[in-house]
DNA sequence: GCAAAAGTGTTCTTTCTACACCCATGC
DNA sequence: GCATGGGTGTAGAAAGAACACTTTTGC
């Protein structure tokens, strides 16, 4: 298991045999509900448990870049939101894992894919491994807090939407019913999305498609300002 | 290569050659000015090149712990405000390093140990190794963050401080001025210090020595909520 | 013309901000 | 008794919360 490892100085300190990995929750809007990926973790399919999906690092890989991959193998997607939760070390099993978490655009994805991974409410999750349901509500909580200040929601959602679209995005993720005019009072302001010429057409008054600024982006980004 | 595997055979993939690093930023106040703990980087001291304090994770530790051995080692310090910061992952290097931060009471450990290393202002830091210089600018950013919403600011402190001690914190580690009145309204609506039944006499009227609740700790440190 | 969702302002309440004087002690 | 820092309340401004009706389309 402590591999062996060639003999320049640095080499001497290293923990060698400490695993290293990077785990995404992926947080996605499907049948109006939150919903995370889940990927099976038994050997014995009875067992029925299940684990955050990740990889172990690859040496020639960063970290946000094995994120990324994580997103592309599990549901094919790419360019997502993609921001940084949490390091956890496991000292009594020497194991590092990298936690991010990706807001996926609903309904782009398909349910199923070649993977055996599946989605899960956020509410009613499986039994997890080792400490992940714990870092599921962290995550939860990091998202939901995050939704208070800043107007990330709309990453939840296709490039296009309607105000309506948004605020039922940021009602179901909070859990909690928001005033109309308040909402789009304060989204507006925060100033990251902007109207479209176009319209959606469904039942009743056709609802104008907002979209969020390009240049506004890196300022949602920026404010990573909590733990 | 890439699927993510439970139990055994994760150990096949392990990336055994990435190193694992904790560094800690040092936060402390001295003359009345926000100053940061730094190592000598330089083989060469004539370079004046300096870096964050850190150690390689050893097998046995877990993280956090290696943080808090960073306290002990530089400064002799136990018990200090922990918190983690940001993972930065350096492909080129095979590096991973794990920021934390770290609060450290004022003028109780002194300014020289028998390490090299040495306090610097904030503000006017040498040259540093690496993105050293990005992180611990992020650390301020993230520090002054917190101590806008939270009451974290008398982790700076001995003990047992004033309300006036308190403010000068704030003020210094935000480089702005407060209003007294306001400042002691919302300090202590936030409901994480309270009185204790002694004074600190100097020059002027005496103050009331306050403390921190035992009990509140918890609660600033469940708001880890920014990333 | 009616069902269904979109869109739009105002009032009240709460929170934040600005501001000045008396108090207790040491010397 | 005076110099020094400690301690206290209030009024105006800004922000947030509560609230109901008109508009546009498809059928």
């Amino acid at each position: 298991m402590s591999d062996l490892l060639p003999g320049n100085q640095i080499v001497k300190l290293v923990a060698c045999d400490i695993k290293l990995e990077v785990r995404v929750i992926l947080f996605s809007l499907r049948d109006r509900q939150l919903q995370v990926l889940l990927a099976p973790a038994g050997e014995n399919q009875a067992m029925d448990l299940w684990q955050l999906p990740g990889n172990l690092v690859d040496r020639f890989c960063s970290l946000e870049e094995t994120a990324s991959m994580c997103l592309v193998e599990y549901i094919g997607c790419r360019e997502a939101y993609l921001e940084q939760l949490y390091t956890y070390g496991y000292a009594g099993e020497q194991l590092v894992s990298v936690v991010y978490y990706a807001l996926i655009p609903g309904d782009i994805y398909p349910n199923k894919k070649h993977t055996p991974s599946q989605w899960f409410p956020v509410d009613t999750p499986p039994v997890l491994i080792s400490n992940h349901a714990e870092i599921l509500q962290y995550a939860l909580r990091r998202l939901r807090y995050k939704l208070e200040y800043t107007a990330v929601g709309f990453e939840l959602l296709p490039d296009h939407f309607t105000l309506s679209e948004l605020q039922s995005t940021y009602e179901i993720v909070l859990g909690e019913k928001l005033d109309k005019r308040n909402f789009r009072r304060r989204i507006l302001k925060a100033d990251v999305i902007e109207p479209t010429p176009h319209q959606r057409c469904g039942e009743g008054r056709p609802a104008r498609l907002f979209r969020y600024r390009p240049d506004a982006v890196a300022e949602v980004k920026a404010r990573r300002l909590f733990p």
